[in-house]
DNA sequence: CGTCTATTTGAATGTACTCAAAAGCGGTGG
DNA sequence: CCACCGCTTTTGAGTACATTCAAATAGACG
């Protein structure tokens, strides 16, 4: 049925990475938990803690704060076979600052910080998956510090389509904007001069 | 004799977090290698590849990379008892951008990636201490992500001094600048304006 | 079609940078 | 002990990048 198709799709995520026999995906599937949310839904707000590990399998999901003077904040833009989280709270247990909202009509697949650390036992290897992962995440957090030290708001603009065109595509305007760290009226402003100076 | 006193001082970090009795404490010592370096030398230049968990005994290193304007920016300032590296080619296994450099005569703790895996399976605490350390390097990464994002350079100043007081003291000016995102010119001014905030 | 939200536009402003020059400071050698 | 050299910090003027605020326009959805 339709949630086997949906927990394949995970499946054949982690075999990109990791080599799986039959037995370990029955272990894995068992755990999986598939969450349908709706467009503006939270699956984290502010005060609570993560307690999942949480995999896009349609739509897209949004990380993000807000600081003092109210102003938005995305840290994280995902969309489908992206993960999504506060890796924070998540890791360290604590209460998270962020909010997890879904773009539009979205199909999560949800594994419990419990279930998942049983499933290190059983199936070592995903353990080998997660630690990659979050390398890369703080691989990308690092690459994104530096890139915002290093360049100004118009090449991390060019930056960001010449990588993610199909999120660009996806977000609202003011979304792109918090992520590249502007305001939505600059952002309008350069893209202007974007498409002024590819034509 | 003097190392000894230097690789105790490890021993003693380690057991804040994790406890450790006296054989785990003799496994440990057996793979550490002490190295003195003088101010200005590096550790770790662009196309390297990190292979060590550095520990600083005495002294203090920084961590930076130049872009392509020719503009250094610091990503991480350490001193004694702190942990240095660049994580992203450590645990990637892939070439750095980054150099490590001791901004005065210094003491460091070194452990091999390879020694260190070896030394997991005799002493699986350490795995413990390292994954979490690991896991504090990222939510400083992404707690400075959103320092960048969501306040000016001035406020970012007072926070700094606020949080490492004793770090602003030891490294020069243009370094801290170069930690903060902005040029040494405007520190400048955004120091007399705050000396002249608090008197 | 009307309402609500998102985007665009423009003027005024502010934050931080560039460049150049002067001043400060620490070490070295005479 | 002083003079000099190189490096770091300060100062200031001019400029650029990005924000704020307000108003107009465009789009999406019931």
């Amino acid at each position: 049925m339709d949630n086997d198709k949906i927990n394949l799709q995970l499946i054949r995520h982690f075999k990109e990475i990791v080599s799986l026999n039959d037995k370990e995906v029955q272990s894995i599937i068992a755990k999986l938990e598939i969450k349908k949310v709706n467009r503006k839904d939270y699956l984290l707000q502010p005060g609570q803690i993560s307690r999942h590990m949480r995999f896009i399998a349609i739509g897209s999901m949004r990380v993000y704060y807000i600081d003092e003077k109210s102003q938005e904040h995305t840290l994280q833009l995902g969309i489908e076979n992206w993960w999504i989280n506060d890796l924070y709270s998540y890791l360290s247990g604590k209460s998270s600052r962020m909010f997890i909202q879904a773009n539009e009509q979205t199909i999560l697949i949800q594994i419990s910080k419990t279930n998942l650390e049983i499933l290190y036992r059983e199936v070592p290897k995903l353990s080998d998956f997660f630690r990659l992962k979050i390398q890369s995440a703080y691989v990308s957090l690092q690459e994104r510090t530096i890139e915002n030290m290093s360049v100004d708001a118009y090449s991390r603009y060019c930056d960001f389509i010449a990588h993610f065109r199909s999120i660009e595509q996806r977000f609202p305007q003011y979304i792109i904007a918090s992520y590249l760290g502007i305001t939505p009226e600059f952002l309008s402003f350069l893209r202007k001069k974007h498409t002024a100076a590819i034509s």
